[in-house]
DNA sequence: CGCGCGATTGTA
DNA sequence: ACAATCGCGCGT
């Protein structure tokens, strides 16, 4: 059963948790979500949307669109929007189980997919090869730090569920 | 209008 | 530890 607006419209870390263990379905390819970060505007540096800009517009838009980007010229990252719209925030996707494959990474998620900036904007709540369903819930859910960022390493907004 | 840098990854 | 690689975003 597709994931609806009732469950991305709520906090974003309550979000990222909620989505592992969930099945991300992309045209050919569907997986379980083993990995997810949350990030916000206004009381978290580390984000995007923390200031307005074009780029993270989508961010500040209503929830289950996806909001893609490019990362040091060379790798893409996908996100889900969350929350209410005018508040900004959105899920990034790290970690995927393939049926095949393990892809931990964001930007490998995006190269193996063949994610791109095409990606970006996509409504998942009405896409008919783009979206999210329920899947498996998951045995145990580790609560992290972020990776990668130099701003708000104090928030622990990494969720990972442990695999098998 | 110019320039430094990043929510990454693979290689040394 | 570090290069690859380019659009964004902030300062001028």
């Amino acid at each position: 059963m597709r994931l609806t607006a009732d469950f991305f419209n709520n906090h974003v870390c309550q979000v990222a948790r909620d989505l592992l263990g969930k099945r991300l379905v992309f045209g050919k390819y569907e997986g379980i979500i083993t990995e997810t970060e949350g990030y916000r505007g206004a009381d978290d540096e580390a984000s995007h949307a923390y200031r307005f800009t074009k780029r993270s517009a989508i961010m500040f838009g209503p929830s289950g669109r996806s909001y893609v980007y490019l990362i040091y010229g060379m790798y893409h990252c996908l996100n889900i929007v969350t929350e209410e719209k005018d508040s900004p925030s959105a899920v990034l996707i790290r970690g995927l189980m393939l049926p095949d494959i393990y892809l931990s990474g964001p930007g490998k998620i995006c190269r193996h997919l063949g994610i791109t900036m095409k990606e970006n904007g996509i409504d998942l709540l009405s896409n008919h090869d783009f979206y999210v369903t329920e899947g498996i819930v998951p045995k145990e859910i580790i609560t992290t730090p972020r990776i990668g960022i130099t701003k708000a390493k104090d928030k622990l907004w990494r969720f990972l569920m442990s695999l098998e």
